[in-house]
DNA sequence: AGCACGCCGACT
DNA sequence: GTCGGCGTGCTC
């Protein structure tokens, strides 16, 4: 094998691999971070295993060197697996993937370090008072030369003599100081039954060093953390490194807390808020197999690890680990897809499982952990349906006289209430009454959110905001401007006024959009400093608050507008979620949902408790109209500013759509977000049975076509969001 | 993505 | 005559 020709993925968003010359005195691997010539330009790439990249081959001549290796470990092979497994799943160019796994300049730089001096225990030939002097009092000590000149009291030309004369050397030190070692026997849990029983299946999993997906489905209150936890410690003591995914960074706070308790220390965290200098040393940290527990969003899932024992999912059935921008990935599906390239056991955590995840166990393919009770004293909450129509709040409130009355016993009980409206701002719509004028976005088809607590009008796609006019900008009438149905704010406004005495709290991603807020916001309600609490789905998530004994859903309907193929599993998704905050601790919780349709199934389950009846009824409508898991989607979006040229290239592609058995293209039409961000949007959809390889067919379908630069079309496998 | 090249219209 | 619009093609 005495080519020095290397195939590169190059971290560059339009060009495929490319081959480069490997200088005399450079050796490289598979998976070595490199640096290669492109025009004038210098890129960052990896070294691939050639056979692995079939592409049309340049001539020996037209060849260019490697810049240079990177000093990192290689990229191990199971995340260059991984890497070819979501590009081609996603329809995504390999480079992008892989800069998911580079995703840092730390790939490319040493660790920072300064050089330390030291006795070597050689007596240098001239031995004078000074150096006898210096040589006894540093004795084993190690510093810089102004250091060590200080504790041996004497100058720092009598040191440097010592290192010219070889009695003292230079060491080179790691200035990252290394993250402390969670350890699995500092606070062992008092585990239930049921607990222990799956902390157990899950110890084993880890010891057997394979493959091993797990639906870890305990009911909200149930203590599936502690389980995990038990799986992580095993993984620790087998020296193997564990990631923890959870789907906000708001939600990491109360999850380092507990993890602290746990293991005596923080894990090293991964998200996109972390500074420059902490991404560095937790890459490098993860990267040399020394971080040993890390929790991050998403991202972190494409990480080098070069030891990883086990992959925990957390609230495993949020959709937010879709991702809807860039490569339009799973984080869910691509954690079970690294725990096969790795061969490690992965870990699904939810009380409220995805239908395909429950579907999956069905087939066998993953094991079910079940802990069917709330952990201690806690029992689950009650849930109650308010019918708007037959017991309608006051006019121009949200709030119906029996939550209201509610809310009041509970205020009175000393205990704390939740408010859930999945609407950020005062009022999702102003009009006005002079003329009908609606405000929009300028850049969506969307209707501009009034914020008053910034007095803004703002739109929830682009981030477009506007103040609040006087008058109204199309026909000049003042004060005719009014706000049309209710968010967050205006139930806060409400309950303000209800409760006047009551303290009360916003949380949404515009009150809390930090850990440090989500740990201030925590702290305030274990200390009941808050009474009221209205929050959007961000209080859905991980909280647990014992004397939180009541939870209103203030529009239990809002999910189920737009029908899209998972509106009902959403909704009850969401409000299981929410209500199981209430009622953790010893005092039992109830929970109203005000609704239109008290009648409808979702409703019903939610009710009864009957989950298992909806999963059915939901898992058979599926089948019946062929959508996940048993058929799969994907969505092709045309965009561009120029509306019309969009729609042709749309037209173009649905013209040219192959018609296979067992594919069905629907569309173009205007995407349900008809432009955004001041993008026209026309979207297709393709339907497909579940073991056609739709992937296939678009790649070669689109791969034929081409279109204008201003277009932009991209493909959504298995889509979540149908605007 | 950049950055070249190249081919047409509006100016000093 | 030149300056500059952006369509097309290339990067190992």
């Amino acid at each position: 094998m005495a080519s020095n020709r290397v195939r590169v993925i190059v971290l560059h968003p339009a060009l495929g691999p490319l081959d480069y010359r490997v200088p005399h005195g450079m050796t490289v691997e598979p998976g070595s971070v490199v640096v290669v010539p492109i025009g004038p330009r210098q890129y960052a790439g990896v070294v691939w295993e050639e056979d692995r990249l079939p592409c049309e081959t340049v001539g020996d001549n037209r060849l260019r060197n490697l810049v240079s290796v990177a000093d990192a470990p290689p990229i191990p092979a199971p995340v260059r697996r991984l890497i070819e497994w979501t590009a081609n799943y996603y329809l995504a160019p390999l480079s992008s993937v892989l800069a998911m796994s580079l995703r840092t300049s730390a790939a490319f730089e040493a660790a920072p370090t300064i050089v330390e001096y030291r006795a070597t225990g050689l007596v240098p030939d001239r031995l004078t008072p000074q150096r006898a002097q210096a040589l006894e009092r540093i004795a084993d000590r190690q510093g810089l030369v102004r250091e060590l000149a200080t504790i041996a009291d004497v100058t720092e030309a009598v040191i440097r003599g010592l290192v010219k004369a070889g009695a003292i050397e230079s060491v080179t030190v790691n200035t990252d100081t290394p993250y402390p070692l969670p350890d699995p026997r500092h606070a062992p849990p008092d585990l239930s039954d049921q607990q222990a029983a799956a902390a157990s299946i899950l110890r084993q999993a880890i010891g057997a060093h394979a493959f091993q997906p797990f639906l870890l489905d305990g009911v909200t209150g149930s203590g599936k953390t502690e389980v995990y936890f038990e799986a992580i410690a095993a993984a620790i003591a087998a020296g193997r490194q564990s990631l923890v995914l959870l789907p906000e960074i708001a939600l990491t706070e109360p999850f380092l807390t507990r993890f602290a308790r746990r293991f005596g220390c923080d894990p090293v965290a991964w998200h996109s808020d972390l500074r420059q200098s902490q991404r560095r040393r937790a890459w490098r940290a993860i990267t040399r197999g020394e971080a040993m527990v890390t929790v991050g969003a998403r991202s972190a899932l494409f990480l080098p690890y070069p030891n990883l024992g086990l992959i925990v999912v957390d609230e495993a059935h949020e959709t937010s680990f879709k991702q809807e921008d860039g490569v339009h990935y799973h984080a869910r599906d691509v954690a079970v897809m690294r725990g096969k390239f790795e061969d490690c056991p992965v870990v699904l955590a939810t009380a409220t499982p995805a239908i395909e995840t429950r579907h999956q166990v069905e087939l066998g393919r993953y094991e079910e952990l079940k802990l069917p009770g709330r952990y201690g004293a806690a029992e689950l909450p009650q849930i109650e349906a308010i019918d708007l129509i037959q017991e309608p709040p006051e006019r121009g409130r949200w709030l119906s006289p029996r939550l209201v009355t509610a809310i009041d016993a509970c205020l009175e009980r000393g205990e704390q209430a939740l408010l859930f409206l999945n609407r950020r701002g005062y009022a999702p719509l102003t009009l006005c009454r002079a003329c009908g004028h609606r405000f929009q976005c300028p850049n969506c088809t969307a209707w501009m959110v009034e914020h008053r607590l910034i007095r803004r009008l703002a739109c929830h796609h682009c981030g477009h905001t506007n103040p609040v006019p006087e008058a109204c900008p199309e026909c000049g009438a003042e004060d005719a401007l009014v706000a049309c149905g209710p968010g967050v704010e205006r139930i806060a406004d409400e309950a303000a006024a209800l409760w006047p005495d009551a303290r009360a709290a916003v949380v949404t991603s515009d009150t809390i959009w930090s850990p440090v807020k989500a740990a201030e916001f925590v702290h305030r309600m274990e200390h009941g400093e808050i009474d009221i609490v209205i929050g959007t789905q961000l209080v859905t998530k991980g909280y647990h608050f014992p004397n939180l004994t009541l939870v209103g859903v203030v529009d239990a309907d809002l999910g189920l507008a737009g029908g899209d193929l998972r509106a009902s599993e959403r909704t009850f998704q969401q409000i299981m979620q929410v209500a199981g905050r209430a009622g953790r601790g010893e005092k039992p919780g109830t929970v109203y949902i005000q609704t239109h349709s008290p009648d409808a199934p979702v409703m019903q389950a939610l009710v009864n408790g009957d989950a298992e009846g909806f999963y059915a009824a939901e898992t058979e409508a599926r089948r019946d109209a062929g959508a996940p898991p048993f058929g799969r989607f994907a969505a092709i979006v045309v965009s561009s500013e120029d509306r019309q040229a969009a729609e042709e290239t749309a037209r173009l592609i649905g013209r040219s759509a192959p018609k296979p058995d067992g594919m069905h293209v629907f569309g173009p039409a205007p995407a349900p977000l008809a432009m955004l961000r001041g993008r026209h949007r026309f979207r297709l959809l393709v339907h497909a049975r579940r073991a056609f390889d739709v992937q296939d067919v678009i790649r070669e379908w689109l791969g034929a076509l081409s279109w204008p630069q201003k277009v932009r079309v991209t493909v959504d496998v298995d889509p979540y969001s149908f605007v």
